[in-house]
DNA sequence: CGCTTTTTATATACAGTGTATATTTATTAT
DNA sequence: ATAATAAATATACACTGTATATAAAAAGCG
């Protein structure tokens, strides 16, 4: 064969595509390369290793992150940016913990951490402020989608679910954990955190920073 | 041989010993017996297989948060509380990117759960809050870890770093991640955030809830 | 065009993984 | 002492990533 039409391209979206549908943790070289219709040690003229795709993969992600204007308004801006984060790392739920785990210096990662830096630096902030900031909003969006992620079901079938689970927790070793599961049963709770509102408390403690 | 002398904490502890000191990719069944001079299968005769011991592990992290007392002063059992999160996160880089991709249902994960909220709940909020309270604290902290962690330098290095680093980031292409460089480069910021800080603007938004 | 060089795909192989199954050994209960 | 139970082992299988060597296809050049 040696059709010629492979490209890194290729790979790494159709390993983005099996990792989103199957979970990365079924994504082998093997089976990306059966995927493409290709051997597995193919894959390796193109890629220098799975290492090296799973960092590709990653900043194909991060060019998902809406990249701030740097002369729009800061706080719209990385409100819009961190939105847009969540989707993505929603989107391809093994993204999160690759980024948990590895240094990623993709094109993308460049392209964002300018572009927010800019937007914060042409609003007034010094360097010093725009990295804490940047820092802070990342941080609080990261841990929110981590667990938003991990919980094992969808919000319309939270009071479902805690009557269930009830009979789990004791209500004479864990009182407050049974309370808790009892709200959101009863429906006193819907179960629900909103990350728009977490995001505006951190958003209104910068902005105290901001000069003028 | 069957000594009768293996137990399942023996494992749990060995395997979180192996994983701190050499990386929890290294971990194997294999590796985790001989460390404990016995075969990979006699594991099994304690663990149900290697998810259970990494749930195990898990929650053997979760049992070194400090527990918020329930008469306690909510802010100051919350900040502990943070605190020692990424303590034992950062004792254990493996622990957080394990919280990031699965379902801990451990008795340690009970006791924090319930002793978090029910700290909370004494100190006059309500379920509903108590729960979006501890999602945003939580959220927090282990975005700041998860970045916390996977940055490449020590903080003393950073100066020395930004130098050395400061060829690779185009001024053209990247001019704000290149000042930002530049900043730390120069002395003019030493590139460190603060965890507590941080942690004081969530808690100063949650603060405004409190009832009295 | 033909011939050479370079690129890409393949085939094979190796060391490592988790763990199912069957067997042997050691402890406990009767 | 013997039977029952529990735990350690031996073996084996289906996977994994990838090093190495080979074959095939494309590109460059006369």
């Amino acid at each position: 064969m040696a059709s010629r039409t492979l490209t890194p391209d290729m790979i790494v979206g159709k390993a983005i595509a099996l990792a989103d549908a199957a979970g990365i943790q079924k994504l082998s070289m093997r089976k990306l390369a059966a995927a493409l219709d290709v051997t597995a040690m193919s894959l390796y003229n193109h890629v220098k290793n799975k290492e090296d795709l799973l960092d590709l993969m990653l900043d194909q992600v991060v060019a998902e992150f809406a990249r701030p204007d740097v002369d729009g308004q800061w706080d719209n801006m990385i409100r819009r940016r961190a939105h847009s984060m969540r989707t993505a790392l929603k989107a391809h739920p093994w993204a999160l913990s690759l980024l948990t785990s590895r240094i990623n210096l993709g094109a993308a990662m460049f392209a964002d951490m300018n572009a927010t830096t800019g937007c914060l630096i042409t609003s007034g902030f010094t360097y010093a402020q725009a990295d804490w900031a940047k820092n802070a909003v990342d941080s609080f969006t990261y841990g929110y989608v981590l667990q938003e992620m991990n919980f094992p079901v969808e919000p319309d079938q939270y009071q479902a679910t805690a009557r269930q689970f009830l009979p789990m927790i004791s209500k004479a070793d864990y009182p407050y954990f049974h309370g808790a599961a009892v709200a959101v049963a009863d429906g006193a709770y819907d179960g629900q955190t909103d990350f728009d509102f977490g995001l505006s408390m951190v958003l209104d403690g910068l902005r105290k920073w901001q000069p003028a």
